[in-house]
DNA sequence: CTCTCCTGCTAAAACCATTTAGCAATTGCC
DNA sequence: GGCAATTGCTAAATGGTTTTAGCAGGAGAG
């Protein structure tokens, strides 16, 4: 058991200098005109007693904490979360900054009381994360520091994090169309018509746009549009199976893997092989598309790199406002490579 | 954008009094001699200027933060990690505290970092969890604040809370005999003989104790047992193929739903159909185990409970050093519920 | 020789809340 | 009335760091 935590006064008086001296030199002040003497008497010292800056005291002066807040409105539900998380505490560490994680169930109540918890402790900068992007946010306090708004928007605050859902939809076209599939696809998870006048996330918005806009580009149409507004297994299998008393398409375009999953499970029950019969594509590149059989090729949403963006934005000031970052492509078997070569 | 942040001197002046009564008003504490009256004014005054206590300032002084730090070696590998710091999140809400996340990667360098970082916040304790439970874990620094082990053990901090294995592994072997799977069962995961000398981690062993414990007392033998060392689909479903071409079970016992689910695949290539052909029995209710079809009965870990208990064990003076949580059985369709009764 | 400027360093204030010690006025007791 | 106890409150110290203002001594300019 130690005594007591050493202090800055202790390194000084060790060294035979003032805490001044010692604090200048050890937070590497520039400008300082001490000696190289001094410098290396102060170092030794702070060396050779264990010496750590107490975090609260510097707070206190400084208004800086190295801390920053991260506010989601649910931690728990998809891999997604964790990815966001694990890139931004990564990119957090780099940066010897440490990161609070509050939730708050996208309750209002929650939301005021975690925003001012963090700043309440001097966070030097606050990252919004909406996992369920339908939510709109807004606590409505006075914010003085930086604020990144990840996987989601806020006119508030304009600096941003998202996916490039539009690239990412006219990708997805794309690697069905190029495979040789460019008839008799179905898109599911949404049909334009039944779901016109209501709202799902500005991502889920131009992931559609960019669907949209790659099928006219290519004089397509799609042979079928199943809507569902959860996307979870049950309804891709659900929506499959009804679908497949009809007709039988040679693609899908699931809009991300739970659906795509279901799918699988319909498809394998009616006896159809995946990409013999049906070629799939799908986006998120959950856990799940690694364990299917074949594989599912998805769209991946970048969940590290975002969580690490957010950090850096909101570390650096940011010249841009808005970050999209590229929704790569994972290729696995529900889907041939296309003719001129190109796995990846 | 407001002034400046306002302080208990300004409550005070405000109130007419003096910070000292300010401060002990709004710290509530008990033996306090001052008037209805002056609490009163400085309830009042508080509220009006929206004062916010700074909480550098008072951890500075008091040595306490609100604050505790959830140290794990990952945090995005599994869905069990996030249900871990959902769970503790929760609870640290609930009493008013904050959580400070870190990740390790299991790197003794970045342990040595996380608890210097959390140490010099002041926190109020540390968590130390363990998501691959097979690494053992051992930050050598001094540490004088509470310390819970989350899923793991240290002979250095004895409090620790665990998932009851044992009991979890006594469980799935009767679910299998109650449903009437009492011959030609399969362990799916684990050979005893193979890895004799191996180590897995504690929990682990537990479980399979658990197991061979329930077997031996009802007489019964495995019909073959499937090792392997990571519990993926993949090899899930070799092995359970591999099998299939020489024996056909009545019943697998999966050793996580990973390789549940790589049974699934297997079975259903082979035609056989669950639970009639072959019932299943598996552990930690993983996303994925409500997602096949039929669902998978699994022994969940209890995720957020035991995230929970952590941070409770933590704040709470503990009186017992270790606790255990039960592992719930969650009934889906991969197997009969047995003849007297009784789901759930 | 005086005045200014630089060098190398330090004293003390500031940050904001908590807490100890204690003051002045009133009440209680005999 | 005199003494002690109680009531209701405050001054000042405390925690550890950063930062402003400035001191003492030497060098260089004129």
């Amino acid at each position: 058991m130690q005594k007591k935590r050493v202090t800055l006064a202790d390194v000084a008086r060790m060294a035979g200098l003032s805490t001044t001296a010692a604090s200048m030199i050890l937070t590497g002040r520039p400008d300082t005109r001490l000696s190289a003497d001094a410098h290396a008497k102060v170092h030794a010292a702070a060396a050779s007693l264990g010496y750590r800056p107490n975090a609260a005291a510097r707070a206190l002066r400084t208004d800086k904490s190295r801390t920053i807040a991260f506010i989601s409105d649910y931690v728990a539900t998809t891999r997604f979360a964790s990815g966001l998380i694990r890139g931004a505490l990564a990119a957090a560490e780099e940066a010897k900054h440490v990161m609070l994680v509050l939730e708050t169930g996208g309750e209002p109540a929650r939301e005021i009381e975690a925003v001012e918890a963090a700043l309440d402790r001097q966070v030097d900068g606050l990252i919004f994360a909406a996992m369920r992007a339908r939510e709109v946010f807004v606590p409505d306090i006075a914010i003085s520091i930086p604020v990144v708004m990840l996987n989601g928007t806020s006119g508030r605050f304009p600096v941003s994090v998202l996916p490039d859902e539009y690239q990412g939809g006219r990708d997805a076209v794309r690697l069905l169309a190029e495979a040789g599939n460019a008839a008799d696809i179905v898109l599911l998870g949404h049909n334009a018509e039944e779901e016109a006048g209501l709202f799902r996330s500005e991502s889920i918005s131009r992931r559609f746009a960019g669907i949209r806009d790659e099928m006219t580009a290519r004089g397509l149409t799609f042979m079928a549009e199943l809507s569902c507004w959860n996307w979870e297994p049950d309804h891709g299998y659900e929506l499959t199976r009804t679908l497949l008393q009809q007709r039988r398409p040679r693609a899908m375009l699931c809009l991300n893997d739970r659906l795509a999953f279901g799918a699988y499970q319909a498809l394998a029950e009616a006896g159809l092989v995946i990409p013999d019969d049906v070629a799939l594509v799908s986006f998120d590149n959950d856990e799940l598309a690694s364990y299917l059989r074949p594989g599912l090729t998805t769209i991946a949403l970048p969940h590290e790199q975002m969580g690490r963006a957010a950090v850096e934005l909101l570390l650096d000031p940011p010249a841009t406002t808005g970050t999209t970052l590229p929704m790569p492509t994972i290729w696995r078997g529900s889907i041939r490579a296309h003719t001129d070569g190109g796995a990846s």
